[in-house]
Parts: structure tokens; C-alpha cells; sequence
RNA sequence: GGAGAAGUACCCAAGUGGCUCAAGGGGCUCCCCUGCUAAGGGAGUAGUUCGGUAACACGGAGCGCGGGUUCAAAUCCCGCCUUCUCCGCCA
């Protein structure tokens, strides 16, 4: 959420912001709303203001033998104007809230404005491997090598779902071994949160209320607890730890991680050339995030980006790191950088992990604070990144490991895990 | 799913409609006395949030959450959430 004292205070510079992600916003009407806010809350309190007074001398008269019946009558008034205009109050503020939580974040200054076309790549590790053969792609060799039963998949579940069978699901099992291993010995907290949340988180992550939508619900209530979903990432469920709470500066930052499967809707995305796993109903994740003062947020920042990056070099997947143009980020992040693998079969790269700092976007959205040293209280930053989905790497690593006979290299850093050097 | 009990500030806790716009205690902070791994006396202590202000002042909200009754609600009524105990169900 976008502080409102920004848009009273620099209506101009949060459009500008708000227009590199090619978002046009309506400033002026979140204002009128504003200014009406206040309006309406210095009259309601004013009233409230006279009717606590004249309440505490009514048992006093009532002491004295006077007449109250008058003072009633007059009350009686002042309680209607009060109840009249606390209405009026909370429909502007239901609006004024909606309206804010519909904002996309800020952009940080030095990202760049417009789409994808305007991505830079700012980093290549290694180089697309050459095959003196003809190659397969990750669903012939998950297929012939048994990994992957995509036909008995979408029987159970339909269309965007696979079974991992045998080695498959050793294979997947020992990449997210790999990749906890690695937090934790980098000292983040594992946190296994659950996988249906309440509404209250999607709210604080960002995203809802826009992409209700595409997340699956559980309930069907249209309120209240009940109004559960499954997460489409760990991220929601971590963000949100800390929520309504006033973190103390000394414990911060908060460094987690946790492993979960994704849900995802994925409705109209799914392309004929994104065969297999690259893009499904669920798939396995693990989400790093941290949760910092603002001051530590960029060296943040560049610590989760070089973990994933350290993860991704350890598989020794050729891949490129690409800062992403405004109108390419999420809605709620301020920045974000991707980690893209090369998948030989299609010839592009195909994303795998996604660090991004939402500064105080979500933490305005959810409440969390901290308080510093001196009793201040603000806002936390939090950020987050994929660390990282396995459901693209499993697809890169049997394309880029792929040998002339089919079978496949299992990278070094998973032998201890899959206890084989070769898949045949 | 059913029955019962509970939810008050950092913690414990009193409080069945009005000098309680939350008593008392613990803890914490400061002061006094004492003088050193004691003990005693006194004062302060509602965090937070919203409006307001240059900053103060000042005012509103706030007793799990949301409604309602009333001139007035921690207190009465309704709905919900959470915790505990018991029962039922349990792939």
C-alpha cells in the first residue's frame, strides 16, 4: 500500500512512479476521499467530543435532584448525528481503503520504465552447452527415463499436472534437499507454514484483492475466516509471519525459508509450447524471505539475489540475471531481478527464480513494524525470492545434462541426495 | 460436529449500566533511605491508533473481533474468532 501522505504530498511524483509500469492511476479521486475522511472525522469528533462531556454530568445532576429529561432529549440528537456520520465515515474509508489497496508499488528510481522489452540483462553464468547429437526436450527424456508419468498425471488430476515417479521424485526431493541444506547453513529459519491461508494474507501479500481470482479457493464463504485459499506461494504465507506485529529493531532481520508446493489457477496461460512441467497447477518452491529495517533493505536485496544465483551456479546451469522493467514486476514489488535458465529444447530461457524487494508495500498492507532503538516505530521492508522452483530447474537439468545415449548427469551437488551419477 | 468455561493493559487480576472516560498487585523507570548477591518508603507506568499542531496543547477510538440496545456499555443482547476441558467423528 502506498503511504497516503505521498499522494497528499507529492501527487505528481506517485503518478510518474505509478506510470512507468504503465499503471494510470486516480490519484484525485483517492484524495477527495481523503480530504472528505477528515472532514467527516473532525465533525464526528467534535460531537463525540461534547457527548462524553455532557455524559459524565448527568449522574452528577442526577445527584443533585435535576431535571435530566431535557438533557436526554438533546443527547438523544447528538447520538443520531454521531451514529449518521460514523456511517458516512466508514463508507468513505472502505472506499479510500479499497482504492489504496488497488495501487500497484512504487517502482525504486533507478528501475527502468515500460515492459519486458526493457529488461536488462545484467549477468550471464556460463554457456549454453552444445551437443555434437540431436537432443530431446525434458518431456521426451522424462518420459523415456521414467521420471515423469504426465498422461497418468493428468488423469488424476487434469490438465498442468504430472506425477514424479521413481527417480523423478528422488530427482525433486534432492533439489529441495540441496536447496534447504544451503539456507540453513546460511542461516535462515526453515518454517513449514500451512498451505491454506485465510484472506487476511492475501491481502497483506498483494495480492489481493486484484488476483482473488487466481488462486484457488477452499471455502466458499464470502467472509471471514473461512474464506480460505491455497497459496500460490510460500511468500504469502512468510510475509505475513510478522503481521499486526511491532518487531524489535535487535531481532531483526528476520531470515526465512520454507518449502512448499504452489497452487496456481494458471487459467489462459497455459501455451502448447510449454509442454510438461513449466508451467502447472502446483509445483514445488522454496521461498526465501527476509523482513528488515528499511535501511538494511537493498544489502538485503543483493544477498537473497547472490543466494539464488550461488544455487543455480552450484547446479551448474548455464543461466542469465535480468533486472526487470517496471511494468515487468509484480504489482506489489518495488524492484525484482530474475534468475532465467537456459532450456535448450525450446531455445529461451525460462524463469526460475524471482528475488524482489517490496520495501514497506506490504508491510503498510499487513501492519507489521518495528521499533528502533530510540521506541520509533515504522514500517519493516520485506523481500522475497525464490530459492528456487524446482519445477523449471528439473527440465533444465535434464535438457543441459543431457548425454547422446539419453541418459542424463546427475549435477555433483545432488549425488549425496539421488545416490547416482548417471540417470539411464 | 456437540456441550461447558474463558478472553481486561508488559504479566496477574478486580469489575452486573453512571465520580471506573478500567481498581489493585507484579514487573519496569525514576527518586529517597540504607549500604553492597538484603530490606523499606515515595512517584511514574495504556502500549497502540486516528484527527489536530511547526512542535506542543487538545480531542476521538481502544476491555478478543463485529454489530445492536441506551442519554450513557468492560458491564445487557446478537453474530463471529481464539484458547482450554469433555463428548462425537476420524481417510
Amino acid at each position: 500500500m502506498i503511504d497516503i501522505n505521498l499522494i497528499r504530498s507529492d501527487k505528481a511524483g506517485v503518478a510518474a512512479a505509478l506510470a512507468k509500469r504503465g499503471y494510470t492511476a486516480e490519484l484525485d479521486g483517492i484524495l477527495d476521499l481523503d480530504a472528505a475522511r477528515r472532514e467527516i472525522i473532525g465533525k464526528t469528533e467534535a460531537l463525540k467530543a461534547e457527548k462524553n462531556k455532557v455524559s459524565a454530568d448527568i449522574p452528577r445532576m442526577k445527584k443533585n435532584g435535576e431535571d435530566v429529561q431535557p438533557v436526554f432529549a438533546k443527547m438523544r440528537e447528538i447520538g443520531e448525528q454521531i451514529s449518521a456520520s460514523d456511517e458516512k465515515l466508514k463508507t468513505i474509508e472502505d472506499e479510500l481503503r479499497h482504492n489504496l489497496l488497488c495501487l500497484p508499488n512504487l517502482p525504486d528510481a533507478d528501475v527502468v520504465a515500460g515492459g519486458k522489452e526493457n529488461n536488462a540483462v545484467i549477468k550471464i553464468y556460463g554457456e549454453k552447452p552444445s551437443f555434437d547429437f540431436p537432443i530431446k526436450n525434458h518431456v521426451e527424456l522424462c518420459e523415456s527415463l521414467k521420471l515423469i508419468d504426465y498422461e497418468r498425471g493428468v488423469k488424476l488430476a487434469g490438465n498442468g499436472s504430472w506425477l514424479y515417479t521413481g527417480r523423478g521424485a528422488v530427482i525433486e526431493w534432492a533439489l529441495l534437499n540441496y536447496f534447504i541444506k544451503t539456507h540453513i547453513t546460511d542461516g535462515y529459519t526453515f518454517v513449514l507454514p500451512p498451505h491454506m491461508l485465510n484472506y487476511e494474507c492475501g491481502l497483506g501479500a498483494g495480492q489481493f484483492p486484484k488476483f482473488e481470482d487466481d488462486v484457488y479457493r477452499v471455502d466458499t464463504a464470502e467472509d471471514g475466516a473461512a474464506r480460505r485459499f491455497m497459496l500460490p506461494t510460500a511468500e504469502t504465507a512468510l510475509v505475513n509471519i510478522y503481521r499486526g506485529e511491532i518487531l524489535e529493531e535487535k531481532d531483526m532481520p528476520k531470515k526465512l525459508f520454507a518449502y512448499t508446493p504452489c497452487y496456481r489457477k494458471e487459467a489462459g496461460s497455459y501455451r502448447a509450447e510449454e509442454r510438461g512441467m513449466i508451467r502447472g497447477h502446483q509445483f514445488d518452491k522454496v521461498e526465501m524471505v527476509q523482513v528488515t529495517t528499511p535501511d538494511s533493505s537493498k544489502a538485503a536485496f543483493e544477498e537473497l539475489v547472490g543466494k539464488a544465483c550461488a544455487l543455480v551456479e552450484g547446479l551448474g546451469l548455464h543461466y542469465r540475471l535480468s533486472k526487470l522493467a517496471a511494468g515487468d514486476c509484480s504489482a506489489s514489488m518495488a524492484r525484482t531481478y530474475d534468475i532465467e535458465v537456459w532450456i535448450p529444447s525450446m531455445g529461451i530461457y525460462k524463469e526460475v527464480s524471482s528475488v524482489s524487494n517490496a520495501n514497506d508495500y506490504q508491510a503498510r498492507r499487513n501492519m507489521t513494524r518495528y521499533r528502533d532503538g530510540n521506541g520509533k516505530i515504522g514500517y519493516v521492508h520485506t523481500l522475497n525470492g525464490s530459492g528456487l522452483a524446482t519445477s523449471r530447474i528439473l527440465p533444465a537439468i535434464v535438457e543441459q545434462y543431457q548425454n547422446r545415449n539419453g541418459s542424463v548427469t546427475v549435477p555433483e551437488v545432488l549425488r549425496e541426495f539421488v545416490g547416482t551419477d548417471v540417470i539411464k
